[in-house]
DNA sequence: ATGACTTTGTGAAGGCTTGCACAAAGTCGA
DNA sequence: TCGACTTTGTGCAAGCCTTCACAAAGTCAT
């Protein structure tokens, strides 16, 4: 992401006052382009197209032109759109020129994979500060950083913009109450259940079983539409469960 | 899930019919109450209101029970709905009566991390194989399963109607190319970036840096409308990137 | 049985999102 | 300079999704 900087000056002018407006749909494909531009750039590739960028990301170009218009980007007509500028127009939009301070909580599985994870950092994020409520994760090292409990943190730790939730359901609530009074106002959820917060504060929650059940929606849909031919799910003989 | 097994044979007959129209939308929180309820059975709570399962899974009342609608489900007037019913009815809907064969490719930090989570078995899902192509990894034997290469598999390994892919993303398309040969029609990736499949095929994405920009965007936003206050990200100082 | 009360199920309205069609605005070769 | 061609940006229409409002259908105390 360390590319974007170079045209950020040029950019804050034609955007910044523009603030408003941005439909939430079109909010959630910004990453997208942005993640489609980055090997472009890799490449020495200086400008695309919608119909190509849109291919690129999974989706209609139409609808790639439409969403770039809510940010004010201007394209070339007859050539198409600059790579690095697109990137640092969606990069600004998306607050990525500054780096967010993240904490993790829950050095379990799922977050020592997370922190050991090279993704965050020149992506728009760090991460400062990892958390367990364990005496015996407690004080470990992982990734250069020293684990600490939430208490500590609130305390006495660097401010953090941005929370990581990979603790066990059931802790999950007053983890997430433990980050809202610490001033955290975006929160990250992979423990499957609803989090309840004031209203300023933003949650978005990742469940792989959520995911894995739509996904078996549809394959029972397909199976059921045409139920003759082939592959069978195994059946439901007596399990443990 | 095994609770839900004793009312299926009297669910079968009133929605097994009734194929279609399931708006998307649906389909995509039908989990949500799947997983409000089952502490409600935990708890030994038999019947519950729109409005109060609602509020457990953070949707509005007039949503839930639209949603419900859909799937013809018949709570009672003045009562509320059976919670073991209302959860074999989802369950039914969603294909989740029996267990879905899940293969895992890619066995790094994330794979791992996957392979040992509990969350699958019970919830509708089974893991019947892994798959890496690192001679160092294969062989090995992780959470009672001996990784193969996916080669392997396609000659001589289990059913599987799951895939589920934690590689880096430069071979996230391969292996996507190789779940389709082997007849895997529904695959959940965790690697950035767009899959090209047929069309057949449903892809699910699921994007760490996606979420968090997307937090970010509402943060900045936040941070823009009240510029003099609080907290402020870590300043954008000369970092390596 | 009756009436007061509760809660579901749904038609209709409103809002958001997508996709179409096309004018606007540029490039490029002659 | 001109005309043919390419590609963007956008008004508008269609479709999908959410929310409102309320009738329908039940419970429960008396
Ligand atoms: N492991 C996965 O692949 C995976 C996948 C999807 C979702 N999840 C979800 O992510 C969460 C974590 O999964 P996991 O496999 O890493 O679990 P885990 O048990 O390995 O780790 C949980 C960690 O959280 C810590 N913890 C518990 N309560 C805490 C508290 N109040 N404050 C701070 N730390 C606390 C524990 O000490 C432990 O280190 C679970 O909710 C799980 O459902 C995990
Ligand atoms: N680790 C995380 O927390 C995290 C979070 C979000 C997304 N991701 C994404 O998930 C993916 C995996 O992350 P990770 O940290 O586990 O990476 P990793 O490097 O630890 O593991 C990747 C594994 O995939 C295997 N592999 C590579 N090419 C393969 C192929 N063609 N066929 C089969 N196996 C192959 C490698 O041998 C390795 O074992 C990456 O795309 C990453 O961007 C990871």
């Amino acid at each position: 992401m360390s590319w974007l900087r170079g045209v950020r000056a040029e950019v804050v002018h034609e955007s910044v006052r523009r603030t408003g407006g941005v439909p939430e749909a079109t909010v959630g494909r910004l990453p997208l382009y942005l993640r489609a531009l980055t090997p472009l750039h890799d490449q020495g590739i200086t400008n695309i197209a919608s119909e190509e960028l849109a291919a690129l990301a999974g989706v209609r170009s139409t609808q790639l032109r439409k969403d770039l218009s809510h940010l004010g980007s201007y394209g070339v007509r007859g050539v198409g759109y600059d790579v690095d500028l697109l990137a640092a127009q969606i990069a600004q939009e998306l607050g990525l020129t500054q780096e967010w301070p993240v904490v993790i909580v829950g050095m379990g599985n799922l977050g020592r994979a997370l922190a050991s994870y090279g993704g965050f950092s020149g992506r728009g994020f760090r991460i400062v500060a990892l958390a367990d409520d364990d005496p015996a994760v407690v004080g470990t090292r992982v990734e250069g950083l020293t684990v600490s409990t939430l208490a500590d943190l609130a305390t006495a730790g660097p401010t953090v913009a941005i929370g990581v939730i990979t603790t066990p359901a059931p802790a999950a609530q007053a983890v997430a109450d433990q980050l809202v009074a610490m001033g955290v106002r975006s929160i990250l959820n992979f423990a499957p259940g609803h989090l309840t917060v004031p209203d300023e504060v933003d949650v978005r929650g990742v469940d792989l079983a959520t995911e894995l059940q739509i996904l078996a929606f549809h394959e029972q849909r397909r199976l059921l539409a045409v139920p003759t031919s082939g592959q069978v799910p195994s059946e439901d003989r007596e399990v443990a469960g």
